[in-house]
RNA sequence: GCCGGUGUGGCGCAAUUGGUAGCGCACCUGUCUUGUAAACAGGGGGUUGUCGGUUCGAGUCCGAUCACCGGCUCCA
């Protein structure tokens, strides 16, 4: 007779068999596809042990998520060594979204081959395949995954799998290693691969709601000095349904690349015969950057920052007293010879700024003291990362340094916090989270940072302080910091749920010292100030591509480069609309009118696919009542509105900033 | 920088096994122009990213290079 156990069955009391499993609990409801026992996430057909707190995990929570794409991982695996089975096993962990497996194989994987794999992959699904779980000591594993040079390397470095490579810890845990192995209907082993699990409890559940999304290369365990793997990026849901929201969502974003944006709405284009990263702004792009950059720059000096200009070149030894140089050399452009000195393209403001500020006495009276500028730096960023205004070769920064006494940094912090959030907030995002940056304090990378301790911390726990008094979520972001200090970065969400990293404050100790920066204090002694990096937009050029994706091209009134379009009904029509948008015209309104001999349906196909905000319409019944009528960019109308209050909501519009 | 893919008129695309480039939109001209996403007709425009090679012949094949796309690494 088997002994009853009391268990705590997703919340409630019960008693079971023993050797009762999470089948028997939960097999009835095809939507749960695993469980937690005591917090631990584990495999259904596992029994469940005495006194213990079993909870379901339903596929479409984000643990049922994680393993019905761990899942998927699995089968892309078996697919690739079914197609090709001198393929080596990386890592395969679930993502956001998705999931990935890495191979090592002779052949790179084509788009093609993609789809192949797919078909494998449908195929073993469909054959309703279960995961066996089976647990291994070291020395059997090893035995077993002879021919599997990655498996066996994570199979050493288990103790600490989250540090061997990310995602790991989906293979490999501090406890025992187990092996799951994919069983065909009639008991016999298709497949196996070393793994923590748990996983669902049959391919099946997997359906159609599957896609392989893309391939690429990755180092194994994420570093460039290790060979590099084909990485296989894929996605699955619970549903059929579900796919098809993500792909649209997916398509969505590809709709607002600000690429493609750019050149349909003929902002700014990269052109070869200037060189990779170096974008140049046509008409109408340099509109939406001039209102920018005036806005900007009204509101830097409402604030008290000064406005000052800095060259483009400099003498290399700047780069080194600043210490710049000895680090980033790599990523700066490479020097020019000029009449037996070294020259250098500036990669960054700050040491300009600390010539103005040492260009004379300084008192502490003028203290905080704030430089701002739209500083013009080219990076020689990589080849393979260039990405169209988001990253890029030469850049504005709309950089600022204030300097101030160590008692007065913590005000500072605060005063650019709330300013930058508020300058984001005027451009129409309001939906952000923080992350501090701090320095590395072991490994490799620990040796980059420059400063004691002490400094460290103080400057660290001012920043962190003032994060936390704005009430928004903050991140560790440990290692990300500068070299010579910690810093805050504003991650704000776009339209479509996606995270740019904007705006960045940093607390500099080593520059003042290495520039020898002072001010007179009121006791007559001589004092180093504290220098406080900020950038606002990060970069002007990638601000205006967060933009345009965020606004899907289609700007605030205030932010469009035309901002009202005059169509005719016909052309006998042409000259009273002229008169309405003179008028606005000189209200400093942007307007066009239409005059071309398009017909009427065409101009107004014309007008919505230049996403201006106010299209103004005047035929015969808008002419005889002195109105005009309104043609909204989600197709909405109003008709004969009188001029003048017309004219009041398209002036309101724009001072306001308002969306339409 | 590394791995893979792609490069054809301004834009989006087409060109059978290598046989001397087509279409739509845009542009120009003309006839048109009356209420909310494409009037009609005609016309101009590309030595197929660049350089080199194979071949009787290359947009199609090979090499190099530049650029772009996806992925990795990096991002002061």
């Amino acid at each position: 007779m088997s002994a009853q156990l009391a268990l705590t069955i997703a919340g409630m009391q019960r008693s079971v068999q023993q050797g009762t499993t999470g089948t028997d609990l939960f097999g009835e409801d095809r939507t749960i596809v695993a469980m937690t026992v005591d917090g631990q996430l584990q495999d259904l057909f596992r029994e469940v042990p005495g006194g213990a707190v079993v909870e379901p995990v339903a596929i479409d929570s984000v643990d049922g998520l994680n393993v019905l794409r761990h899942s998927a991982a699995h089968v892309l695996a078996q697919a690739v060594q079914e197609v090709n089975p001198q393929a080596k096993l990386g890592i395969g962990p679930p993502i956001t979204d998705g999931f990935y497996y890495d191979f090592d194989v002779e052949q790179p994987f084509a788009p093609e081959d993609l789809k192949a794999l797919e078909k494998a992959m449908q195929k073993i699904i469909n054959e309703g395949q279960t995961f066996d779980r089976r647990a291994v000591t070291d020395d059997a594993a090893r035995d077993e995954l002879a021919s599997e040079p990655y498996k066996l390397e994570l199979i050493g470095l288990k103790s600490n799998a989250s540090e061997a490579a990310e995602g790991a810890e989906a293979e490999v845990g501090d406890g025992g290693l187990t092996i799951y192995d994919n069983v065909h209907k009639d008991g016999t082993r298709a497949w196996g691969d070393l793994c923590r699990g748990p996983h669902l409890p049959s391919t099946k559940l997997i359906g159609n709601a599957f896609k392989l999304l893309r391939s690429g290369g990755a180092y194994w365990r994420g570093s460039e000095k290790n060979p590099q793997l084909q990485r296989i990026y894929g996605t699955a849901w619970p549903s059929k349904t579900d796919l098809k929201a993500y792909l649209d969502r997916l398509a969505e974003a590809e709709k607002r690349d600000h690429r493609k944006l750019g050149r349909e709405l003929d902002l700014y284009s990269f052109p070869d015969e200037i060189g990779s990263g170096l974008v140049v702004f046509h008409p109408k792009g340099g509109v939406i950057k001039r209102e920018m950059e005036d806005y900007v720059r009204r509101r830097h000096i409402e604030e008290g920052f000064d406005y000052v200009g800095t060259p483009h070149i400099s003498k290399a030894g700047l780069f080194h007293t600043s210490g710049h140089l000895p680090y980033y050399a790599d990523t700066m452009f490479p020097p020019m010879e000029l009449e037996g000195a070294e020259y250098r393209l500036k990669a960054m403001n700050c040491p300009m700024h600390n010539l103005i500020f040492s260009s004379r006495g300084r008192s502490y009276r003028e203290l905080p003291l704030r430089f701002f500028e739209f500083g013009s730096v080219y990076r020689y960023e990589k080849s393979g990362v260039v990405h169209g205004l988001t990253r890029v070769r030469g850049m504005t920064q709309d950089d600022s340094h204030s300097y101030v006494t160590a008692e007065q940094a913590p005000d500072e912090i605060k005063h650019l916090l709330s300013f930058v959030l508020s300058l984001l907030r005027d451009f129409g995002l309001d939906d952000f989270y923080l992350e501090l940056s701090t320095r590395e304090t072991e490994g490799d990378k620990a040796a980059k940072f420059i400063g004691s301790n002490e400094q460290w911390e103080e400057a660290t726990s001012i920043l962190e302080r003032a994060a936390r008094e704005t009430g928004l979520d903050l991140v560790d972001d440990p290692g990300g910091a500068a070299f010579y200090g910690p810093k805050i970065s504003v991650q704000a969400k776009d339209a479509i749920g996606r995270t740019w990293q904007l705006s960045t404050i940093q607390y500099d100790f080593n520059q003042p010292e290495r520039f020898g920066l002072e001010y007179q204090a009121a006791d007559g002694s001589r004092k180093q100030p504290v220098m406080i990096h900020s950038a606002k937009f990060g970069s002007i050029e990638r601000f205006i591509g967060v933009l345009v994706e965020h606004y899907a091209g289609a700007f605030p009134a205030w932010l469009s480069p035309v901002q009202v379009l005059g169509v005719p009904v016909a052309e006998e029509y042409a000259d009273y609309l002229w008169d309405v948008l003179k008028q606005l015209k000189g209200n400093g309104v942007r307007v066009e009118l239409d005059d071309s001999d398009d017909r009427f349906p065409k101009k107004i196909r014309n007008a919505s696919k230049s996403k201006v905000p106010f299209v103004l319409i005047a035929g015969e019944d808008d002419r005889a009542g002195g109105a005009v009528s309104f043609r909204y960019r989600d197709g909405s109308q109003k008709n004969g509105i009188p001029i003048a209050q017309a004219a009041a909501e398209i002036l309101s519009a724009i001072t306001e900033r308002r969306q339409v």
